[in-house]
DNA sequence: TCACAAACTTGACAGTGACTAGTTATAAAA
DNA sequence: TTTTATAACTAGTCACTGTCAAGTTTGTGA
């Protein structure tokens, strides 16, 4: 237990100052969260991983919340990163480049289950934090964009096409949310699926609350 | 604080036996549930809410997740009782049947979004519980009996018929879930609508995934 | 009335997040 | 190079959490 200070220990050499113990903790946190999920986070549990004392969090975070939040904010960045990915997949038309954004979606939520509900089933992430309002923000935006690029209409000045929006995202989220919650499973079989014929089951199901009128 | 047991306090008297403690805690925890959410849930809270030392929960729940355990099997109950309630108000036809039971869906999520959140967002209850595992079944045989009575196909032995259960479910619980976790509102502002409207706006967006050929 | 079991209380334990005070390293000023 | 200030981190404490073990009260059936 009482363990030399100048012991290198196993090789990794422990210095007092980490240097970027913030990014340590994010790591830590997520690996935390992906592995006992958001309900038995613990951060004293991510401190230990990190290797520091309980305390330190503190001291970049502020607290549980703070570095929740950062996490969640990071999420939102990668989440738009996921539907991107696949868009660049996709053939090039409106129509196709918004199935994949939802199919993206549906990627990163089954890919980050715990942190996807951080993400948008949590209270705990501090929604009024800046850069987490941003990212929350564009990951919106792009929806709305994919959106517009199917009608002519722009969903912040037209109630229809945010009529438009609301039913698209609420169709994958519920696609995405069921499915980490393992309800899709009884019914659909998709985990044991293969990917291909399960993108094709989901872009099946999402092609039927965009309007036929769109350019294919 | 040492008070003469005996002594009737404020008039309620105080048995040693409760005689029906068991509910007076389901009831504690769903006062506790909505007031605070499920994340700052406290069963030592919940036993001081309903007058009871904080150790006398376990002897008829056994733990913290059998006391919520049951609580979702009891949501499950009245979440299908939602669903009845606007069926009975709706006409008789399939589709509206369908509909309405979308509409019930998404009322008893705006009205006890806590216990919505343990319901389907929550590893907490524990799944395997039989009371729980019937009501939530329950629960989704309505769901497939709604859609079967669009269809002349039964969804459990028709994959197509299934692809638009899972549809449905998709659409409207992305939409509750979105709802209470406050994402509609910048965007549509549904909590200020009148009912009305906003059930009109749920209906239409509900019906994009019913197919047209189901008879009206 | 007597024994027994069910219902409930009480106290203890380890774990949690937050706070405070103290320690160590780094970087800027002399 | 030495001094000084501050940022980074540790360690101890607090109130709170859920669980467990042991004790107390009450109701019930023999």
């Amino acid at each position: 237990m009482t363990q030399i200070k100048t012991s290198l220990g196993n090789s990794a050499r422990k210095k007092y100052h980490h240097g970027d113990l913030a990014s340590e903790l994010l790591r830590a946190a997520e690996a935390e969260l992906s592995e006992n999920g958001i309900e038995s986070f613990s951060l004293r549990a991510v401190a230990k991983r990190a290797g520091v004392s309980h305390g330190a969090p503190a001291h970049h975070f502020t607290d549980v919340r703070g570095l929740l939040t950062a996490l969640t904010a990071i999420g939102y960045e990668r989440f738009v990163r996921a539907q991107n990915h696949r868009q660049q997949l996709a053939k090039s038309d409106p129509k196709s480049q918004l199935v994949a954004s939802g199919l993206g979606y549906i990627d990163f939520a089954m890919q980050n289950p715990a942190l996807f509900r951080l993400m948008f089933s949590s209270e705990k992430p501090d929604r009024s934090n800046e850069r987490l309002a941003i990212s929350a923000r564009s990951a919106f935006d792009k929806l709305v964009t994919d959106a517009q690029n199917i009608h002519d209409a722009d969903p912040y000045h037209d109630p229809i096409a945010m009529m438009d929006v609301m039913a698209t995202w609420a169709l994958v989220h519920g696609l995405a949310d069921l499915m980490i919650s393992g309800r899709m499973e009884q019914p659909m079989g998709f985990t044991q699926m293969a990917q291909l014929e399960r993108d094709a089951a989901f872009t099946d199901i999402i092609l039927r609350v965009i309007p036929d009128n769109a350019d294919s």
